[in-house]
DNA sequence: ACCTGAACACCGTTCAAGT
DNA sequence: ACCTGAACACCGTTCAAGT
């Protein structure tokens, strides 16, 4: 008697964990296979082929990240509270942004982020196309953060060694600069003083051509 | 006579040829071997592995970038020329960016940038830890931005697909808006809209508390 | 409809052996 | 110092064959 069935939905859990414990790269369909107690080929009946496994794990992950409620007063403080929300979310599942690199489905990341922050852009008086271009450029900037996240935690050493790079000359004669530069990155502080800046600049900026002030490049 | 010598140049060279005409994904120890018309393991007394391969590759492409050349009259204009510039480099540079990921390099690819960005950072008055804020501000805003538009391009059918996602109901009731997010991405206008609002933003800041106006979050 | 083993065409890396 | 072939321990996927 080998085993008792084997369905779509038992494969994708135990997947998932096989996930959660080492990595999508220890996701190898042999050793899925014998997590499970099947053949190999067996999987194949069920999923298609190791991308389509992938994929449906990225789906199922992402509706299990749950809603992004706002907190604070104006649109702008409610709009960066929700990327900011949903960059803890994405750095509590690291194995989902590996997956969603490796499959190319970063847009799906920002799925439960993406209603609630049009109602948000829309109480902040935009609409329509300009509307649009505010969400976006959040999407793309908290997606690319997690990315670049990420990416440095794995990586080696560090290549030219960035605190002897920095030199005080380097740094155009700022040392205290030069210091902060080479001091491990808080990616924390990263991303809240740039999203803050984001939003500040999407908001204030004048309608395309009828600027008040300087317009930037 | 089976060929003349092997050096760490030469195998560096035709594996940067093999990566440029079909990806990294093409680089295997393997191919580079019969594209040398050496033994596989030749490969391995010259350069280690295929990770540090790899590395070599990263580090050669980076210093072949090129020095960026700010353009604009303000500091404003001249960081978001700088910004631009680089995402350029780096977009006609696609398999650098799949390296540098692959390995974990992100930070490579910001560095020539990184000097003359100081440049004007310091130009637009700013200084030390305050101005290294910035500068990390930017390089993750434009990194991560290569990393999400080059995953994107080798993205599948793009799962729910976003434009039937996008009826006018889930838009808040905003058709523009809902065809606006459902047409398919301008990146370069994203970048342009998005790195413009992060500068505008990042200057304006107020140093810390000391706020005069509306603190965001 | 579901599961199997065998086989194909790949990988990176190590190691003892050659010159 | 440099290069080699053989071998190890893996991969994803296909396919004919079973029940």
């Amino acid at each position: 008697m080998p085993r008792p069935s084997l369905s779509r939905d038992e494969i994708l859990d135990t997947a998932a964990n096989l996930v959660k414990q080492h990595g999508p790269g220890a996701l190898t369909m042999r050793k899925l296979a014998a997590e499970l107690g099947t053949a190999v080929t067996s999987i194949y009946w069920h999923v298609g082929n190791r991308e389509s496994l992938l994929d449906a794990l990225v789906e199922r992950t992402v509706a299990d990240l749950g809603e992004l409620r706002p907190t604070g007063g104006t649109p702008a403080q409610r709009i960066v509270s929700v990327a900011r929300a949903l960059r803890r979310r994405l750095r509590d599942h690291p194995h989902l942004v590996a997956m969603v690199h490796e499959r190319g489905l970063t847009e799906q990341m920002f799925l439960p982020a993406q209603e609630v922050l049009v109602r948000e852009v829309h109480a902040a008086g935009l609409h329509g196309a300009r509307a649009a271009e505010v969400v976006r450029a959040v999407q793309f900037h908290v997606v690319g953060h997690v990315l670049v996240e990420r990416n440095r935690e794995r990586a080696p050493v560090q290549r030219p060694g960035e605190e002897e790079l920095w030199g005080a000359r380097t740094a155009d004669g700022d040392p205290a600069l030069a210091r902060a530069l080479a001091a491990p990155i808080d990616t924390e502080k990263v991303f809240t003083t740039s999203i803050r800046a984001l939003v500040t600049g999407l908001l204030e900026a004048p309608p395309r051509g009828a600027g008040t002030g300087a317009t930037v490049n």
